[in-house]
DNA sequence: TGTACATCAGTGAACGCGCGTTCACTGATGTAC
DNA sequence: TGTACATCAGTGAACGCGCGTTCACTGATGTAC
C-alpha cells in the first residue's frame, strides 16, 4: 500500500535501506501527530529495527529530521521544476507550479510539517539549503517571466515573497497539514478550487500598476 | 521589563495571578523553543510555582495550552476589530487590520507559533472557537467592504481565505516565531515594508475583473 | 471585634514511563589472495 | 573455488533524565455568627 513504511523482511539482517524506511516512518509519525509527538524510538519500531538503529545513520534526532526536510525540499522543487517547464505561458507555469505545490503538501503531510515548522532541524545544513533555494528559484524564474512578459515594473522580490507566502498559507489554512486525516477527496477537491481563486488574484495583482 | 514573567513574590503563598502567570511563561517557553520544546514542568519553574501547580488550574497541559491559543486569539480579534474601526475606507481598514495582524504575530510570537501548529490543543473548546471566529469575521466585514465599494462581483470567502493565508503566510516566512530572536528593530522595519507591497498586490487582486 | 470553620491555592514526595544515547557485541557482507 | 579477514549494519542491555500525574498535606484566605 501506497505511504506505508517498508519494514525489514522476517529474518533479514541487513534491512535493504534503511535510511529510506527511517525517513518514511518519521514523515508517518510527523504526519499522525506532529512534530511535537516525534521520536526517535518510535520511529524505529515503526521501521520494524531497533532503537539504536537510527543513530547509526543519522546521528540523532536532529540528523535524521534535517534529512527529512531536506528531501522535502528536494521532492517539493522537482515538483515545481517540472511543473514549470510544462506551462505554455508565464501564467500558466505560475497556476501550475502553484498546483504542484499545493499536491506535493497534500502526499508529504509530513514533510511539511517539520519543513514549515523548522523545528529540530539543522537549517544550515549545505543539502538541507541547497534543495530550499533550489525550490525558490523555481518560483523565482517564473516571476521573472511575468515582469518580462507582462509588467517591466514588478517588483520580482516582494512578488515572489508574496506568492511563495500566498501558497504556503492556503496550504496550512485548508488544514492540510492537520493531524487529523479527512476524507482526502473532498480536500484535494476544494484545495483546487482555492488555487483558481488565489491565481486569479495573485495574476490581477501583478499585471496592475507599478 | 515586558514580556517578563511574573514570580511569586517572595515568601507568598498565594501567587495572586498564577493563571495568567503561567500563560505568560508557556508563551515564553514556546517562543524560545518552539511547540516541541513545551514541557509542563519547565512551565511551573519559570512561573516560581511547584510543578503540581498548573494541574490545579488547567487541568493538563492540553488545557494549559488551550488556553493559552485561546488567549492569542482574543488579542488578535481585539487588535484586528480595533484597526477595522479607524481605518478612513475599506482598503484603509483592510491594510491596518494586515499590519495589526503582522503586529501582534511580532509581539506574541509564542502565541502564533502555538494557534498555527494547532498542536496539543482541543479546537473544539467553546471559548477558542469563539475568539478564532471573531478574528476571522473582523477581516470578513472589511471584505464585504471592499465588495460593496469596489467590485461587487467579488467572491467574498475567496477573498478572506486569501487574504488570512498571504497574511499569515507573510508572517511565517519572515521568521517571525523562529525560535532565534533575530534583531527586532530590522525585522519589524522589513515586515512592514513586506505588508506594503502585500497590499499592492492584494488590493490590485480584489479591484479587477470578475 | 473575635472566633470557628469552610474553602481555596499551592506543596512536595512518590509513581511509573518513554526518551536519547552509549557501548560491547554479533551477524552479514564484501574483498583479497 | 575456497578461505581468511576487514568492514559494515543492526542488536540489546544499561544508564540517567525529565516528564505528567496523583495525592495526602498545609498554609492562606474568606465568611458566618
Amino acid at each position: 500500500m501506497a505511504g506505508m513504511v517498508e519494514v525489514a523482511a522476517k529474518g533479514a539482517y541487513h534491512h535493504g535501506n534503511l535510511p529510506d524506511s527511517l525517513r518514511a516512518a518519521a514523515a508517518e509519525l510527523i504526519a499522525e501527530k506532529g512534530t511535537s509527538g516525534f521520536s526517535l524510538r518510535e520511529v524505529a519500531r515503526r521501521a520494524g529495527v531497533s532503537h539504536a538503529a537510527p543513530a547509526h545513520h543519522f546521528g540523532d534526532t536532529e540528523g535524521l529530521l534535517t534529512s527529512l526536510a531536506t528531501e522535502g525540499y528536494r521532492i517539493l522543487a522537482d515538483a515545481m521544476e517540472e511543473a514549470a517547464r510544462s506551462g505554455d505561458d508565464s501564467i500558466g507555469r505560475l497556476l501550475g507550479t502553484g498546483r504542484a505545490y499545493a499536491h506535493t503538501a497534500l502526499e508529504k503531510p509530513g514533510h511539511f510539517a517539520l519543513m514549515i515548522s523548522n523545528d529540530q532541524i539543522c537549517d544550515t545544513n549545505e543539502a538541507f539549503v541547497a534543495e530550499a533555494t533550489r525550490a525558490y528559484e523555481a518560483l523565482q524564474a517564473i516571476i521573472i517571466g511575468i515582469r518580462d512578459e507582462l509588467n517591466p515594473s514588478l517588483d520580482v522580490d516582494a512578488a515572489c515573497t508574496f506568492c511563495w507566502a500566498s501558497i504556503q498559507g492556503l496550504v496550512q489554512l485548508s488544514g492540510l497539514l492537520d493531524k487529523v486525516a479527512d476524507d482526502t477527496g473532498t480536500t484535494k477537491a476544494s484545495l483546487d478550487e482555492n488555487i483558481e481563486s488565489f491565481a486569479h488574484f495573485l495574476i490581477e495583482g501583478m499585471g496592475g500598476g507599478a
